[in-house]
RNA sequence: GUGGGCGUAGCCGAGCGGUUAAGGCGCCAGGUUGUGGCCCUGGAGAUCGAGGGUUCGAAUCCCUCCGUCCACCCCA
């Protein structure tokens, strides 16, 4: 037998209900915030990550799905949204329409890694770009649309976790700094830290070992290494957020897993989540563009995961949302009654009602029964008594009030009440 | 990639060396002559995750693999 590989699910008709609440929420609120949709192929140049996420990140390093097409062509499913958006962003000159250029996305997103609550090999993100604006106005603007959007599905009791990790500028000063304060301790940090502080310092700040949180506590903070520039962002952000009331957490030791992010970098997650918990995070790139070879231009975003979203709204909403049921069962009864009633059915449905017609050999109380099942809210009713008359018996499956009709106004009745 | 828990019909789940492998949900069919939801009766559906081993005998013990869940790494 198969089944669906490893990391990978089947999105089974009854938790559709969640999708699409969570999706039509994220559309709705891009077309709010004047942001369009943009799809992009699943696999790209596997070189397009590597420049964008950082050959040093995680993501390329050991969690790409990397393969040669039959023409030997070196490809890559899509681990991460943003470097595809920046690369349709410059092959299609979009530097020529008004800046900043805001795009949405919801895409299908590969990583290899071992699955675990809220891991999967294949998920779903919705992020969305806003590309040639440096103004810490857009950063405040998507920050406010992904979080009215988890306003907006009712989901409580989550945290905005806000830093800036600085720039070209000042950045490397930091690390400067940050190694030196390392430096004496790294006998006592652990293995990983050691292994953190050659390749990649900024991630020392996010360890959860316990040996590790003495010196975190004592390091240097980002913030203090600011340049003016980058420094001034920050503080233009902080001040868009608090004008519109969105509370967040500033924790210096925020740090992102990709290498392009610049300045302000931010998550989002449930108040006292555990593991996996991040639902949506984000923050600016602006030499990415650059690096994937275009004119210096300054861009923010973020991404957040569909299947997360899910996770939490079932979770923490008690109601569930209807599944689909069909407003008219037609049931028959003898041969002639049989292709009567695929007509009536077809009839039916060209007037808009959704219909579903009994098939097989059952028996009446087996139409019945599977009409209850089904949820229909009426059942026409033809056999043999009907045909000759013209008519059809229309059972109220709620009260089980029945009644013929004409055809005619059967199907005129049906149209006026399942409206 | 590392560590741990778990894998019995579509779903939940008992059994833990010798049973025709419980039970519930769901599905299908009947409960008289053309009709649902409740109830009753019957039925279908399981190579007990896969392969190997131990044993007279294995769903039950051992090994390997696969899957799944949880944690780490890292991330949405």
């Amino acid at each position: 037998m198969f089944s669906a590989p490893r990391g990978t699910s089947d999105v089974l008709p009854a938790e559709q209900p969640y999708w699409r609440e969570a999706i039509d929420a994220a559309e709705r609120l891009c077309r709010l915030f004047g942001y369009a949709r943009i799809d992009t192929p699943v696999f790209e140049q596997a070189d397009l990550f590597e420049r964008g996420a950082g050959e040093g990140s995680d993501v390329v390093r050991k969690e790409m799905y990397v393969f040669e097409d039959r023409s030997g062509e070196r490809l890559a499913l899509k681990p991460e949204g943003t470097a595809s958006i920046c690369r349709a962003y410059l092959q299609h000159g979009m530097g020529n329409l008004p800046q900043p250029v805001r795009l949405y996305y919801l895409s299908p997103t590969f990583r290899y890694e071992r699955p675990q609550a809220g891991r999967r090999r294949q998920h779903t993100q919705f992020g969305c770009e806003a590309i040639g604006d440096a103004d810490a106005a857009v950063d405040a603007e998507v920050i406010e649309l992904l979080w009215r959007l988890y306003a907006d599905l009712g989901l409580g009791d989550l945290v905005l976790l806000l830093n800036s990790i600085g720039d070209r500028t000042c950045r490397p000063r930091y690390l400067e700094a940050l190694r030196a304060h390392y430096q004496p301790h790294l006998r006592a940090v652990c293995r990983d830290c050691r292994d953190r502080y050659a390749r990649n310092p900024l991630r020392l700040l996010d360890c959860k070992q316990a040996s590790c949180q003495p010196v975190i506590a004592t390091a240097p903070s980002i913030i203090d290494y600011l340049c003016d520039d980058c420094r001034r962002n920050f503080d233009d952000l902080r001040r868009y957020l608090d004008a519109l009331d969105i509370p967040y957490e500033l924790t210096p030791h925020l740090v992102r897993g990709l290498d392009y992010y610049t300045r302000t970098v931010f998550e989002v997650q449930p108040r006292g989540g555990g593991a996996q918990s991040t639902i949506g995070a984000g923050g600016r790139y602006d030499a990415l563009i650059e690096e994937l070879g275009g004119k210096p231009t300054p861009a923010t975003g973020f991404a957040t995961g569909i299947e997360r979203i899910v996770l939490n709204l079932r979770q923490q909403k008690a109601s569930v949302p209807t599944a689909t049921t069909p407003q008219v069962y037609v049931a028959h009864q003898g041969v002639e009654a049989r292709v009567e009633a695929f007509k009536l059915t077809s009839l039916l449905r060209r007037e808009g009602v959704s219909t579903v017609v009994a098939t097989g050999e059952r028996s009446l109380k087996s139409q019945m029964r599977q009409a209850n099942a089904l949820g229909a809210a009426w059942v026409a009713i033809l056999g043999e008594r009907e045909l000759a008359a013209g008519t059809v018996q229309l059972r109220n499956m709620a009260d089980a009030g029945q009644r013929e009709l004409l055809q005619r106004e059967a199907i005129q009745f049906l149209t006026g009440t399942t409206r």
